[in-house]
RNA sequence: GCCGGGGUGGUGAAAUCGGUAAACACAGGGGACUUAAAAUCCCCCGGGCGUAACGCCCUUGCGGGUUCGAGUCCCGCCCCCGGCACCA
């Protein structure tokens, strides 16, 4: 029967009325005296958005939704939330849509943060608007301009020329974090190789320490493996190969040799230098391998392997590291024409030069093992040098033949490794690290894949680095007072070929006195790295109304480290490494009485859509703004809620924002009939429901298990209006709360209609759960024979054991099955089943 | 290759400690109400056998195992998604 409804339920209509009071009555955001001085306060956080032109992405409000959910759920709890949320608006990205559309990014930018803002608006979250971070803003990059000449200062700050990736396409330095399997990860294009000066973080000296603390945080697991792998952490050791000029007689010097008494043979021998992490297979080192760019090359060369050589270095370094990566698996390399001795054989062997070597990891030369690297196998079969045997594996003799690597280190034993012969891997490489570092020929040593960050950038679009080159007095750090170095409008901001930021361009701009001489000089003209921006951004939040220091160390202290972040595991390796790491810069530094920025942090799934990734290519990304307008933001909340848990993602499907829809509407329906129904109690079954509803959301919302949450709440509400019955008020009062952190407008306007006065935010309005109501009265039984079941009965809880055995085998089909048996055993689960084990037939 | 996460109806998914597999939804089918739309309400909905109701068998990627009992635990495979990738 239909019913007359005093209102329809007009999501548009009162999701407006309550931005808009939210706004005016400031319900979202924190006071001064709150900021200062909170007996309960909690950070919920979020990866804030780079505002592109095309608008908020279904990901983002995805990732916003489920944060905005935790966050609100804490302050029905009774907690001061502070839910902030800003813009990452600086860097290539938005430097290249800039570019494309021929806008400049001062006038672009600015549009783009206005329909985000709009947009952030519409979809309910609880923003605090006051507290808010644009990292184009003046006043926000002064600090970020201030953070780095911090670090500069304790010395954490160098400037090097390396090789760096460089895009062709985007022209610029990349990070390493930045290529994706050789290629610029925003424009595809194969990286190259380039030397330039850059402004290094020195991230590599907390390397262990970003290491050891992801024991102790609460971090989604999957990010803190990443950032183990990233870190890579190995040990092992770096030995030394003496390098044997030619024509020596090297017959007699063996393999006991030491350093000393090798140089008191071969005075100015070099030596190289090689990291492995099997110094147990120091036997089977045939050959050695340097990277191209080694700077003992030149040296070691042969006069009649010179023009090889040369060729093979001019070509590498033109491919660079990346298309280094691109000819995969094929090893190619040339001899130098120069032997080194390898000390534990006593034999020589020849020196190589190979792309599959890197400069840049380890000591950049390598022992090879072809017998136990692969990489090693390959390079040696390819180019026909000795494959020898040093570890044996269970069933394997000294001498049995290897047709690849063998690379296990866990049931190996040394073999053909003279007095080492018959020890397990492990102390094969302790034994003969010792041995090596005896003959002060080496040491036990641990390294790491981390490089140093990069924070040069080559562009326009970011901060410039306050920096001041004065001829006399070197690199000066521009004077605090004078911060911010502000970016100037150049219309013509496009980087070019030259390798030269846009601002060197700018002559106006760069030519400076120096602050310490007074002299000519010149700033910096490269701007830094995004990620810079993003790793701090959280810290600054709450000190957004002090305008004379980054951080106000009292606000900090209430509000930091955050209580709960939430977003995506892209950014597992990236930005949540380095503002890891900036945090401790900045700890060790003084501003921080804390180490690491977040407490607990969990990295949400992926929406997919109709079983596909979205993208502009196929053309099936989801638009915000129609969906809002038809089905409103409430619903479109709860339907990425509900597709799949939230840690996982889920499959947005069209038409399956209908359930949502409907629960909303009956949810409306029920809430405005139950209010202007007679006060009576509620009905026993329907409590009992509504005690266990509370008991599971309230414990599945912090778990993040949104989906099921919301599926108690659509089962309860079923209850409430199982069969066309009338719902009493106490029966539908507790679901205003529980919803509200889901669907907070709908939740606003019932709450109002039931008289409440207020927002359901304001005191802690979650219901509480009592055991006692939730308790049934009689339960379902299941009656197993041999773990198949035969039927059901029902009992009180707790009933002792051999009534319910009675009653059990008084049912019907259960007695069949029992019939002609010999009973066994009694399986009794308390008030779950009961299992009859009987002989067969 | 290495490191994560997965594989359950037509679909998205659910299932504390090993204890009634498929909750909650979508789609589909049937019906009520309605000028119409939106919304609402009722019924059916994994496969097979059988039937008057009831009942029986099968089913959680594949193959084994442990157990009274396995989606869940163990061993061996296959496939999909994400990340890293010549790191010595």
């Amino acid at each position: 029967m239909a019913r007359e409804t005093a209102t329809a339920y007009s999501p548009t209509e009162i999701e407006e009325k309550w931005q808009k009071i939210w706004d005016e009555q400031g319900t979202n955001e924190l006071t001064q005296q709150e900021l200062r001085d909170t007996a309960d306060p909690f950070y919920q956080l979020m990866m804030y958005p780079y505002p592109s032109a095309e608008g908020l992405h279904v990901g983002n409000i995805y990732a916003f939704t489920g944060a905005d959910v935790h966050g609100r759920y804490h302050r029905l709890l009774g907690r001061t939330v502070f839910e902030p949320i800003g813009f990452d608006a600086f860097g290539i990205h938005s430097e290249n849509y800039a570019l494309k559309v021929g806008t400049h990014p001062m006038d672009l930018i600015p549009r783009n943060v206005a329909n985000f803002t709009r947009q952030l608006r519409r979809i309910g979250g609880m923003f605090d608007w006051k507290h808010t971070v644009d990292t184009t803003d003046p006043a926000y990059y002064r600090w970020t301009q201030w953070i780095f000449l911090q670090l500069f200062k304790a010395g954490l700050v160098e400037r090097k020329e390396a090789p760096v990736n460089w895009c062709p396409s985007c022209k610029t330095v990349l990070a390493n974090e930045q290529v994706i399997s050789g290629a610029c990860e925003r424009c595809d294009t194969p990286v190259e190789q380039r030397r330039i000066a850059q402004w290094f973080f020195k991230i590599t000296r907390y390397a262990q320490r970003l290491l050891d603390n992801l024991d102790h945080i609460d971090w989604s697991e999957t990010t803190t493996k990443a950032q183990r792998n990233w870190i890579g952490r190995s040990e092992g050791a770096e030995l030394e190969f003496p390098v044997l000029p030619r024509g020596s007689a090297v017959d007699e010097i063996g393999n006991d040799f030491s350093s000393e008494s090798f140089r008191q043979l071969v005075p100015d021998a070099s030596m190289i230098r090689v990291y492995t992490t099997r110094p147990d297979t120091v036997f089977g080192a045939t050959y050695m391998v340097l990277a191209p760019e080694h700077p003992l090359v030149d040296a070691i060369t042969t006069s009649g392997q010179r023009d090889e050589v040369e060729s093979y270095r001019t070509q590498a370094a033109a491919m660079d590291l990346v298309s280094r990566q691109k000819t995969e698996k094929e090893k190619t390399g040339v001899f130098t024409g120069a032997y080194c001795l390898n000390p534990a054989t006593g034999v020589a062997i020849p020196v190589w030069i190979a792309d599959y070597v890197l400069m840049e990891y380890g000591t950049g030369a390598i022992m090879a093992v072809p017998g136990h690297d692969e990489r090693d196998f390959e390079f040696a079969s390819a180019l026909g040098l000795p494959i020898v045997r040093v570890v044996a594996g269970p069933g394997d003799g000294p001498d049995t033949p290897l047709t690849e690597a063998y690379v296990s280190n866990q049931d190996g034993r040394l073999v053909n490794s003279d007095r080492f012969d018959g020890l397990p891997y492990a102390d094969g490489k302790q034994q003969i690290t010792e041995w090596f570092h005896e003959r002060g020929l080496g040491e036990a040593r641990i390294n790491y894949r981390l490089h140093d960050w990069c924070i040069s950038r080559q562009r326009y679009w970011g901060p410039p680095i306050p920096i001041i080159h004065c001829n006399a007095c070197g690199a000066v750090p521009v004077p605090d007072e004078d911060l911010p170095v502000l970016l100037p409008r150049v219309e013509h901001f496009e980087p070019d070929d030259s390798g030269i930021s846009p601002l060197a361009r700018a002559e106006a701009w760069y030519q400076v006195s120096c602050p310490e001489c007074g002299g000519q000089a010149r700033r910096e003209t490269d701007v830094s790295d995004t990620f810079l921006d993003s790793g701090w951004y959280f810290l600054r939040y709450p000190s957004t109304d002090r305008n004379d220091v980054a951080l106000d160390p009292e606000i900090t202290r209430t509000w930091l480290p955050v209580h709960s972040y939430i977003g995506g595991n892209e950014h597992a390796v990236l930005h949540l490494l380095y503002s890891r790491f900036l945090t401790m810069a900045l700890h060790d530094i003084g501003h921080l009485d804390f180490e690491e920025p977040y407490r607990k942090f969990r990295a949400h799934g992926l929406i997919i859509r109709e079983g596909a990734k979205m993208s502009k290519n196929k053309g099936n990304v989801i638009v915000p703004d129609p969906i809002i307008e038809r089905w409103g933001a409430d619903t479109f909340r709860v339907y990425l809620m509900f597709l799949g848990p939230y840690e996982e993602g889920g499959d947005y499907r069209d038409e399956g924002i209908q359930g949502p829809a409907g629960f909303l509407h009956r949810l409306w329906d029920t809430v405005l009939q139950a209010a202007e129904e007679e006060p009576r109690p509620p009905d026993p079954e329907v409590e009992r429901k509504l005690h266990k509803t509370i008991r599971q959301v309230t414990e599945q919302i912090p778990q993040l298990s949104y989906n099921t949450a919301i599926a108690a709440l659509m089962e309860y509400l079923n209850a409430v209006r199982a069969g066309g019955r009338s719902p009493a008020r106490d029966e539908v009062d507790a679901m205003v709360p529980m919803i509200a952190p889901f669907a907070p407008h709908i939740a606003e306007e019932l709450w109002a209609r039931l008289g409440h006065t207020g927002s359901v935010f304001d005191g802690a309005n979650w219901p509480a759960f009592d055991p006692e109501k939730a308790r049934d009265a009689s339960l379902e039984l299941a009656v197993q024979v041999n773990g198949k079941v035969r039927g059901r009965v029902f009992i009180e809880p707790g009933a002792p054991e051999d009534a319910v055995v009675a009653l059990a085998r008084d049912e019907e089909n259960v007695a069949r099955h029992l019939e002609g048996r010999t009973l066994r055993r009694v399986i009794d689960v308390q008030d779950r089943l009961l299992n009859f084990v009987v002989s067969p037939e």
